[in-house]
DNA sequence: TTTAGCTCCGGTAACGTTACCGGTAACGCT
DNA sequence: AGCGTTACCGGTAACGTTACCGGAGCTAAA
């Protein structure tokens, strides 16, 4: 009789309904060998009438694997948000689960994180760094128990494990040849805190187009400010008070190109013809303001599948894959705050 | 001797090395009692020792609870985002952890992020539900199994569960009065789908403004139509074109709300001047643009924090709390694009 | 002295599942 | 007849933890 229980059934209910020890049933149930087609049908049968569904737990519990991935981010604004998404696309496809925790760009919150999904409820990590860390015990704490992680988009040059970036060089680079092509000549850079990674290389994309095309590069036109556009904001004030004030700016995020651009408009000068402006990530908002601004664009999307895939051949894979380091592309799109001549095919963007 | 044995340590090993039993180990470590004091400390020093970390797969695999919360919305834009980092915020202090799914607006994926998140693997659900969701029987689905769910932000009418919202028709109410004051004299209203519960409310309040104020609504000048910025951009189009043309116009939405501006500076109008605007959500984004967009804020992160206070109540009350409905008010931001009179204190925004 | 009541501890079962080993038939071959 | 092989199936231990029960030893009251 089937009994109007509440509980879950569990293999061992329907064992006893059928009679057969819960050996078989789980092997049944599970496509495996030395067992009867006929008994297979009736477990499928039973299983299917009651709802059966196995428990994730103590099948994690029994071969220590939990098939979560632990993800950790500094926050989720546009840009992370859409690699999350690409994460979660190829992890779902792979029969995993993810566990998002935000760090709130604090080192400490990062830590509790870590901790948190540490402690046997996941089988590894893909990571991005918050900008306030500086030292990483807590991940290398997970290496030591044999964990994978995978390092995304902010990757740190002191932990060893394989990673997913941008060509961050090529995209400052892309940028600043831009503004050089438009012809415009002295290029200011408004670029993040010294210590960040992606800053650094997006402002040696930056010189290197300088070099490129034989324009001495201004110690004046470097800019260090804060990630934010606020800092942007005054750092583009005093920037347009030189004596010799720059013709273009090139800042190494949108938020702060939003910044610039409050500055520029409250100066009174115009884009494209008084001053070029090129962002970075091409967050939806840059089309949205007036003039629409230039920028870099990062494949969001692929760059979290890449990831999540990563992450998943070194699961599988158990050779060190810690020096594995895949970099993709970025594309710069331009808007009106840098195009001051008609493009060559004459397309506007 | 302590080994060199790369396994995680286990209760059990703790015990051998103390001469004790599991049980007195187990005892001593959550503190319960009958437990000798020094017996205690040794234990306490020894896990310090090893590092002992409890298996929360075992224990929550004898206790049937997972101390995890399942966490479905449609995306994670700004709004969203916020909200879940207020859920966050509360379920790390109260011990829980979160698991976030986007359903990216899919009914189908919002069934499988259901049933993934199901089988044993959280104690419930805070969920807010896709734009495309009209059935409801994977929700269902899981209050048959006793779990608890809490809805937040867009909570469908067909569906009994604890719920916090905001009050949507105060802040449509709040938007109508403003531009009325402003003297504005034909609003119109840019709505979501007819289906849309918050979009409904938002409405109502418009209306209700407007009964208020003595002003007869117009059919014309009520539209729905898709939940985004292009479909809001020749919705204005069209509602520019009529021949007795509004002098403002309300979005239920911040995205909207850029679509509308977009069409209204093609056909070269001025705002506040020649016509009013004002949105919904206050993004951050709204003071990006120029004119800066008045917009109605929602607390969000007070939002997602009260969804979670309440999933922990309702997973610690036994009693029936599906008829709890938590409303937050919502707060008008005044900008540019609606403020054409002095306000009367003399401060602007 | 007996009894009752502490304090402290150990053994065992259980949570739901799978891995492993062993066993029973039935069959075919020498 | 004896043997090996195959096709099935069951029992048991284990994963790491806690709940429950029972018991030893001691102290204090009757």
């Amino acid at each position: 009789m089937i009994g109007h229980m509440n509980k879950p059934p569990t293999i061992k209910d329907i064992a006893k309904q059928l009679n057969v020890s819960i050996s078989t049933v789980s092997r049944a149930m599970r496509n495996a060998p030395d067992v009867n087609i006929e008994t297979r049908k009736a477990v499928m049968a039973l299983s299917e009438q009651l709802n059966y569904q196995p428990n994730r737990l103590a099948l994690s519990l029994k071969q220590k694997q939990t098939h979560t991935i632990g993800v950790i981010v500094p926050n989720l604004d546009y840009v992370l948000a859409t690699m999350v998404r690409g994460i979660d696309e190829v992890a779902l496809e792979a029969g995993y689960t993810v566990m998002v925790c935000q760090s709130n760009e604090s080192f400490g919150r990062e830590i509790v994180n870590t901790r948190r999904l540490l402690d046997s409820l996941v089988d590894g990590f893909i990571i991005s760094v918050s900008s306030e860390t500086k030292v990483f015990d807590h991940f290398k704490k997970i290496q030591e128990k044999q964990m994978p992680i995978v390092l995304f988009d902010r990757v740190p040059a002191d932990l060893k494990a394989p990673s997913v970036i941008l060509d961050n060089m090529d995209g400052g680079y892309q940028a600043t040849e831009h503004l050089l092509e438009q012809g415009y000549k002295r290029i200011a850079i408004l670029a993040g805190p010294k210590n960040l990674g992606i800053s650094n290389s997006r402002m040696e994309g930056y010189l290197n187009a300088l070099k490129k095309y034989k324009v001495k590069p201004d110690p004046h036109l470097i800019i260090h400010c804060d990630f934010n556009q606020h800092y942007a904001y005054l750092a583009t004030q005093e920037l347009l008070n030189m004596k010799k004030r720059p013709d273009a700016i090139f800042t190494i995020s949108d938020r702060m190109a939003i910044g610039a651009m409050l500055a520029i408009k409250e100066k009174g000068l115009k884009m494209p013809q008084d001053i070029g402006l090129v962002g970075f990530n091409n967050e939806p908002v840059v089309n949205l303001v007036t003039p629409g601004i230039s920028s870099v664009e990062q494949p969001a999307f692929e760059l979290g599948k890449m990831a999540a895939k990563l992450f998943i051949q070194t699961l599988h894979n158990n050779d060190d894959m810690s020096e594995v380091e895949e970099v993709l592309k970025p594309k710069l799109f331009i808007r009106e705050s840098s195009q001051r001549m008609l493009p060559k095919n004459g397309r506007l963007r």
